[in-house]
DNA sequence: CGTCTTTGACCGGCGC
DNA sequence: GCGCCGGTCAAAGACG
């Protein structure tokens, strides 16, 4: 059961995989988002490599602010690193800036106001990747909700995040030897999908993308799980006293990382620049703390 | 007892 | 039209 890279169940919380905290063990590396559910989008993404697309303005839209984890007493070193989705398999590693400096593992995210954007959830929640749909239509495109990429340099593969999820497959992945594993929020309102799995390139990479947002307000902390806690705990910190965080993904994370007390080094922060027209409004963003924290708490 | 993981099969999209 | 591949389902088992 417990896989090789599988915390325990017990580990913090039997669902709450999610997140890299260094407590765990790892650091995060980077955390991209993707795409308002375009391929192409997705692809555009992809060429730049690594790119962060909350480039453009608030993160999210207006009323999202983000939040972000920092960890207590990580110890690891992270990086962070901007990863389209759909790159990770095939060049996560090439993007990732190989480089550690000690940090906390931070990261932000966006979150799209919880709004009638998205579809039902019931439609959403099979549909979003989708491929079988069983309650969606068949001509219905499948529609796919925004999705974040975050690189982490960590042993565990689930890294807790606050939120508490349940595998619900497990695929290998052509390109890699490792195989992905595949995560739903345990809220049953709640459409946010996961996939994890490991760079090819680089095992001590995981690639972690979430899918949609959390639509539910709290993190639903496992029993006991400190790290969720922590994580909360900081994110809250976070949103409330730093208003920069709507920044760019790679500012943003500087900005976490300073605010955890800690030296995040983000590879890009230099490069972050370019990023394409795309990165100009997303028009679903959604954040990854926004599937991390709730609207609700990044306001609080 | 309840929750979660594991695992094989199935479904559906996409490329050739 | 066919095959490949990714994503999801669902039953069974394990664990706390």
């Amino acid at each position: 059961m417990e896989d090789k890279n599988r915390a325990p169940r017990g580990s913090g919380g039997s669902g709450g995989p999610g997140w890299p905290f260094p407590g765990d063990g790892g650091g995060i590396l980077s955390l991209d988002e993707i795409c308002g559910g375009e391929r192409e989008e997705a692809s555009i993404l992809s060429e730049f490599g690594w790119s962060i697309p909350l480039d453009s303005g608030p993160i999210g839209e207006d009323d999202d602010g983000f939040s972000g984890f920092g960890l207590e007493g990580a110890p690891g070193p992270s990086e962070t690193v901007v990863a389209p989705p759909e790159a990770k398999s095939d060049q996560p590693a090439a993007a990732l800036p190989a480089r550690s400096s000690d940090a906390v593992s931070s990261s932000s995210s966006e979150e799209p106001p919880p709004e009638p954007d998205e579809k039902p959830a019931e439609t959403a929640t099979q549909c979003h990747s989708g491929f079988r749909n069983k309650s969606t239509k068949k001509g219905q495109k499948r529609s796919r909700e925004p999705r974040f990429a975050f690189m982490t340099r960590s042993e565990i593969d689930h890294l807790e995040d606050g939120y508490r999820w349940r595998k619900y497959g497990q695929k290998a992945v052509k390109n890699s030897p490792f195989p992905r594993s595949y995560y739903r929020c345990t809220n049953s309102k709640c459409t946010v999908k996961k996939r994890v799995e490991r760079s090819s390139e680089d095992s001590t990479i995981v690639i972690t993308t979430y899918e949609g947002q959390h639509s539910h307000h709290t993190v639903s902390f496992p029993r006991g799980s400190v790290h969720a806690q922590n994580a909360a705990a900081f994110a809250e910190r976070l949103a409330v006293s730093t208003p920069q965080l709507y920044l760019p993904a790679m500012q943003f994370h500087q900005n976490l990382a300073v605010g955890a007390g800690q030296l995040l080094q983000t590879p890009h922060g230099e490069h972050q620049p370019s990023l394409p027209a795309r990165t100009s409004p997303l028009p679903t963003d959604e954040g990854l703390l926004g599937d991390m924290v709730p609207p609700g708490m990044r306001n609080r």
